[in-house]
DNA sequence: GGAGTAAATGTAAGCGCTTTCATAAAAGAC
DNA sequence: GTCTTTTATGAAAGCGCTTACATTTACTCC
């Protein structure tokens, strides 16, 4: 518990020095500034944060508000994504600052961590279509980034990947190899990349002057047993779709089993595109056959989050940054042409 | 950005009373306090967080620190249990700081954030033996508690599950179905938890007057790949194993791609049981065959390791707290009676 | 009606730091 | 050797809160 004052006091110079010596300024004297490091160490001191806080108005931390709701922190995908958040900020010391809020409190609980200076900007997730948590941020005029893009992204920045160039591209590759059913499994159509993927899906048909069946259009959470009870329904149609493209690691696997079930065999009976944001538990590769995918690892969206927000907070940043990351379409063996009947 | 300041002076009283009627005090009078409630609700007032530890020295935040090194954050177990914590503290209005940091560094993190006040008390998850980072928190003498036990786990509180007891009745139902030839996808041993599965595992066969094979106890990372891998090795050796186990839903997903390539079907062919953390992604009644499983949902851990902290930080609770949670059973259709040749 | 007590509020110190401003010491200019 | 400039340090205020202690006011009781 050694403080500035008995650090001081143990070296015979003012708190005032030593404060500068330990944050680099210049005027320290070289070697005052050496003894006083020394003896910081010696003594494991460590400044009090709260103190450094009160006194600078910096927090040195951001905050990532989840909704208490289930929808995100069991997703494995958001772990990841705070694993390169965290790697990102741990270098500079800064800390993320977690706590849930049930949708109806967001909004207020955004407005308790800024007001309380608990931390110097916020990471937003997964927005939805006008999302209210944006607009109250916007309205205190407090820093933050987000993951995914809004309706009204024009005012802040954000980093997304291109789901709907994604999507587009991996619905031209499956109507170049003949197919005209496909289904599409997505994530509920408040989230704005549901709603980005399926434009590019359309997007694609249009082109190939078709239209997408809507009843092949599956907008649900995106779970194993989803993916599983939706497919199953699909396939067992009078008019099965002969490919699926799934917005998610989850839905594919859940879909594999219903087509197993079936004793359907990917990319010859049917083929399958689905989105992989890179998780590193279960990989589209070691599916049963490996899986064609659209891939972007959703870990570079915490790091690159972790930079913009900084550059924001720090004031190196002054307009909006807008990244759009560029997503992969990986050829694997669960697509091929349309089977001739 | 009203502070205390602004908010006495708008009510004309001092901010000692404008703080106590905020804070409860008995001492304030009905009228009083309301007004000043009203007061504060109507100027949006939120005391600046940084004062107010500085002034009471208690931070309101506990800490996570993370290994850095893919191990943790990845895991979506580790999401799932994050998920418990959170939701059990965000009524106290305790936030979780989170930090990642390398294995070397661990300890000293620690340290930094107890020494700077960054948080009251720690959750440290998933030991190791003996581990390192337990010995640097008992040294400084700051709260914390433990998700699972570790050698010198007498003198500190944690919550566990019974993975020996869970592991032993699981191993003992294969035994009693006549499988002797059993295998055991288990964790690192550097991990406790696979230490006591493999003693539980031990204990059964011994009561049964046998001994486990070596060559069928597999100590590996929990991943999909890692499942997949070792189960088709052992599925490929002349002697075979008859039954399963597996530590986790996910070396349970691998070995069952394992399985279907050289098409067995489990419950019939062979044998499998699982530990079910109850990860809501994916679910082990949803494998190709629903899953027999020792289970234990994990989210119950975090909300018992807060509630557990939170004595401790209080105060409330003195002795250690050493909490360890049954698990169940859970008999499906993977299980079945040694074939008879 | 004055002493004593209880209830409500105010005063001010202090939490541990940063940073402005003042000051002392050293260095350079002539 | 004096005068100015530079360099290094110190003194002290202030960040926004809490809380021990002092003070005032309102009652109670004889």
């Amino acid at each position: 518990m050694t403080n500035l004052k008995t650090l001081s006091d143990h070296l015979g110079l003012s708190q005032a020095t030593v404060s500068r010596a330990l944050n680099g300024y210049k005027s320290v004297k070289p070697a005052t500034r050496e003894r006083v490091q020394a003896a910081a160490r010696a003594l494991d001191y460590r400044p009090n944060s709260s103190a450094q806080r009160l006194a600078t108005g910096r927090a040195g931390a951001f905050g990532v508000i989840v909704t208490s709701g289930d929808q995100m922190l069991i997703d494995p995908h958001f772990t990841e994504y705070l694993a390169g958040l965290t790697r990102a900020l741990a270098d500079a010391e800064i800390d993320i600052v977690m706590t849930a809020a049930t949708p109806e409190n967001q909004a207020a609980t955004f407005k308790r961590f800024a007001n309380a200076g608990k931390v110097d900007g916020f990471i937003v997730s997964a927005p939805k279509k006008n999302d209210p948590r944006i607009a109250a941020l916007q309205d205190m005029n407090f820093p933050f980034v987000v993951h995914g893009q809004c309706e009204n992204s024009r005012d802040y920045s954000f980093y997304d990947i291109d789901n709907m160039g994604a999507f587009d591209r991996a619905a031209d590759y499956l109507l170049q190899l003949g197919h005209r059913r496909i289904a599409l499994l997505n994530g509920t159509p408040d989230a704005m990349f549901a709603v980005q993927r399926n434009a590019g899906f359309a997007a694609a048909h249009a082109r190939h002057g078709l239209l997408m069946f809507p009843e092949l259009l599956v907008q649900d959470t995106m779970t194993e047993e989803v993916g599983y009870a939706r497919m199953a329904a699909l396939l067992d149609r009078a008019d099965p779709p002969s490919a699926v493209m799934c917005s998610s690691m989850l839905l594919a696997l859940g879909a594999q089993r219903a087509m197993h079930e079936r004793g359907l065999t990917i990319g010859r009976d049917i083929s399958v595109i689905s989105h992989d944001d890179g998780l590193s538990s279960i990989k589209t590769e070691n599916f049963s056959v490996p899986l064609t995918v659209t891939r972007s690892p959703i870990r570079d969206a915490g790091t690159a989050l972790a930079k913009m927000l900084r550059g924001i907070v720090d004031g190196t940043t002054k307009a909006p940054v807008k990244q759009i990351a560029p997503v992969d379409l990986i050829l694997r063996q669960s697509t091929a042409p349309l089977a001739q009947k």
